[in-house]
DNA sequence: ATGGCTCTAACATAGAGA
């Protein structure tokens, strides 16, 4: 089976990347952050007309949400309220391959690395905790289960086209890398992404839209990523970052990324 | 130090993104 995660930021003003990447890719399971609409204003029947059938939505007005788009049916499809906020940043459902599927949108931390100067960043650093806390006391490690997603930090040097440069910005720092480390060993996690790029090499799924030509000059981040447990590691079978969708007319500044399992 | 640019809500700009 192929797993997307995509940022598309506005799902109806993606409409047309989505098809697009949909016939192209032609992925089983689709995951979207910031979908930026209301869970009764999601375009449900326009994404069952593109093979999706099954469909569960945690959205909010104006910011965040997050969906999931199936060709298969799941069951219990659940989300809960992560640092004491009802953000919509997080949705899960049971795969029938058997495995659990956890959408993130972790939030982005505003401007300065700073707890005291900026709430935001004291939101994103609590509620990377809680995904610590979580991985452990749930003991995700003892079973199949995906953490994908928007996750705001691109954790390794090669994560980022200038470590120097950016390791004092939201969304690289030293303290937000530390704690991608213990998220990952709390959940025994696999980068996906780094199972299959070595480490020492460029990889980005992020451009953003303030620098004139980032995408051209690759001033790129790896911001959204696909983590698996040992048991589901094991079907591992393929990677790709779709970093077209980042060429095609009004692009979301994220693109995608997808995961084959055997 | 600030703003680049894009999107939403809702009608002119302000907030958020990272």
């Amino acid at each position: 089976m192929r797993l997307a995660t995509w940022n598309v930021n506005s799902i109806r003003t993606r409409l047309d990347h989505l098809a697009r990447f949909a016939a192209e890719a032609d992925p089983d399971v689709i995951c979207l952050q910031e979908i930026k609409v209301a869970s009764a204003s999601f375009p449900a029947e326009k994404c069952r007309a593109l093979g999706y059938p099954y469909v569960a939505v945690h959205g909010e007005k104006g910011y965040n949400g997050v969906a999931i788009l199936a060709k298969v049916p799941f069951d219990a499809a659940a989300s809960w309220s992560w640092w004491g906020k009802d953000d919509a940043r997080h949705l899960a459902v049971h795969l029938p391959e058997a495995f659990d599927l956890h959408v993130f949108y972790v939030p982005s931390g505003g401007p300065k690395p700073d707890t005291e100067a900026n709430p935001k960043f004291a939101h994103k650093l609590g509620f990377l905790d809680e995904m610590i806390a979580w991985s452990r006391d749930a003991r995700v490690a003892d079973r199949p289960l995906a953490v994908v997603g928007d996750l705001n930090v691109a954790p390794l040097e090669t994560d980022v086209w200038n470590h120097k440069q950016i390791k004092r910005q939201v969304g690289h720092t030293p303290t937000e890398c530390q704690r991608m480390s213990a998220l990952r060993e709390a959940g025994g996690y696999v980068d996906v992404g780094r199972h299959f790029v070595p480490p020492d090499w460029p990889l980005y799924t992020w451009w953003g839209y303030r620098h004139p030509q980032s995408y051209e000059k690759n001033y790129g981040w790896r911001l959204d990523h696909v983590w698996v447990t040992p048991p589901l590691a094991r079907r591992l079978r393929d990677h790709a970052v779709h970093h077209r969708t980042r060429t095609w007319a009004r692009p979301s500044d994220h693109v995608p990324v997808t995961v084959d399992l055997g």
